[in-house]
DNA sequence: TTGTAAGCGTTATCAT
DNA sequence: ATGATAACGCTTACAA
């Protein structure tokens, strides 16, 4: 106790008169305990203030108390709200958060998160989209014997391993709603190829189309990087069109902040003549002139799930093992101001 | 190594024929060494794949190698540029980043962190504003025996546990330049009372108009909490009055936005009508409409500096030992698209 | 230059 | 119900 100042858990034995054993069964909550003999080393531990050593505890154990967060780096306003959710489950557990960005697209990414992975042998790691869709990362994880799970737009693995929102279905939705005010040229920027979730998005958006036999040129399409510029080019590719579109659904939210942009920059008026809608309802949506209609994802939950599916019967609070986390989360269309019947 | 899978320290003595405690001398890297033993070793580690246990490590050394990032839940992007200067300065060393929200405004939040920094024993601890700017946590961190700096607008501590900006000087620059474009009547947003930011921002404010002789009435100054709707309440208030102010210094970019936005629902073009300077350069100021003028807020470059000061002389790369990080960071103004000389 | 023994603070095993 | 002893994987004395 001297050495660091920390009373350990021999302090703790010496002055309850009991032996390590017995201390350490107090600290894990074992059944069998005397009352007696539970109750008077707690008195001793909060006396003392001993707290265990988590470093000690993670060697003995043979397993830490960290998860990680791996991320590529997409809006800052998505992965706060993944660690807010995940930050949420681990509350009041002694599971702690370690962050971790990659950067996707380099080819050393996936030897970069084998080295991490090894290194700090986590308890596990979420991953976030779009590095979750890249089978090879789970692969790696379950080789290194790294528990996981993924977050993404569609099941992409065991539901176990897997949260996801139902983007397709939403996108649909949300492009009904503009098809019922009325638009019948409506442009699409898409997300990236090869992002799962830009494909989802697209699908539900050609969906909406198909199904009021409304027809879909090539032209209305425009592909962009979910960066605010790309949505500008994208805006301003699809503005220069005759007949020019009416109502243009962006797959995410900064891109639709690049359209709004791209609109005013030529004298074009949101919603009166060009009708809007994003996907995230990041706080910039509800914060942009006009405040954007936009479909709302539940990342914040879905990480909270995803953080609790890994520790589930593992935590501090093991009263939650019956209740099943789910794998499915549901997006939903925010109506705001930027989606009008079109004029003309 | 049967157990884990992962091969341990005394593998990989066993199999160079070695001691363990020579093994442990090549992994720190120890100068008195046969570079032959030091050489059959080290192929032994590559070709077993060894990795030392950081868990193992941390508790024989008493020190663990995570650092911790305490703040407040402000602006996302903040944070995330936080987070990525952090990152940056524990690249290729075994420090990893926990990060740690808490709820200022609590009561509880100081008890909350002791909490957290006696459970976790860090090995240290970077502070955000405005989380930083409570002296009362840095004594709690001195207290416990974790290292620490804070990052804010003003040298609140010895330079070994503090990054600061200027943001005094750099808001008088700012709003020098609204003076020298002609504005006379200009309205200040200032940060929420007890910001140490806010004060200083507000004080180069008032410096600026006094230099240039320009009489500064308390209607002038609307106080905001940081945020978008604050933002736009103040400016309406700021907008209201007869006659209303031709220039606008709000002072950060999220209240900024909702000055715009309260403009465009008021028929007021900007910059036209109204002059606006925000403060922090989000990325949100260079995509909303019209762009906007703001200082530049060094914060990725801060904390950094800031988590390289924590970790010099202990990281892997002992190289920069000789090199002292600054402690002062300069913020600078970038000119975009939303100051004009006022039109009346 | 290298090895031996003892510890770091906890938990697991197997007694009693 | 409790305790002695040996791990866990590494580092620091202190020898040799």
């Amino acid at each position: 106790m001297e050495k660091t100042g920390q009373p350990t858990i021999n302090d703790v034995a010496r002055i309850a008169g009991v032996s390590k054993k017995t201390v350490s069964r107090v600290i894990n909550r074992s059944p069998l305990l005397n009352d007696d003999t539970r109750k008077r080393v707690e008195d001793v531990i909060g006396q003392l203030g001993y707290i265990p050593n988590p470093q000690a505890r993670a060697l003995a154990l043979r397993r830490n108390f960290l998860i990680g967060l791996v991320h590529g780096n997409p809006n800052a306003q998505t992965v706060m709200n993944v660690q807010q959710g995940m930050l949420e489950a681990i509350q009041d557990t002694e599971f702690e958060m370690v962050v971790r960005p990659v950067d996707r697209g380099s080819p050393t990414m996936l030897d970069d998160l084998r080295h991490f992975l090894e290194r700090q042998r986590l308890f596990g790691v979420l991953l976030m989209p779009p590095i979750s869709e890249n089978d090879s990362v789970a692969k790696l994880c379950d080789a290194i014997g790294c528990r996981y799970v993924r977050m993404g737009s569609a099941m992409l693995d065991r539901p176990e391993n897997m949260v996801a929102s139902n983007d397709r279905e939403a996108v649909r939705t949300a492009v009904d709603y503009l098809i019922e005010q009325g638009h019948r040229r409506i442009g699409l920027i898409a997300g990236p190829h090869g992002f799962r979730s830009a494909q989802e998005r697209r699908l539900g958006f050609e969906e909406a189309l198909r199904n009021a036999g409304i027809p879909l040129p090539r032209s209305m399409i425009a592909e962009g990087t979910y960066r605010f510029e790309s949505g500008m080019v994208a805006a301003e590719r699809l503005l220069d069109l005759v007949p020019r579109p009416t109502a243009i659904f962006s797959s995410n939210d900064e891109m639709a902040a690049g359209v709004i942009h791209a609109a005013h920059q030529r004298g074009l008026e949101v919603p009166r003549d060009l009708s809007v809608i994003g996907f995230d309802d990041t706080p910039i949506a509800a914060h942009m002139w006009p405040p954007l209609t936009t479909v709302r994802w539940p990342i914040a939950s879905m990480a909270r799930s995803a953080a609790l599916k890994m520790i589930t019967g593992i935590a501090d609070n093991d009263d939650n093992d019956a209740v099943q986390e789910p794998s499915m989360f549901l997006s939903t269309l925010i109506r705001r101001a930027s989606v009008a019947p079109p004029t003309e």
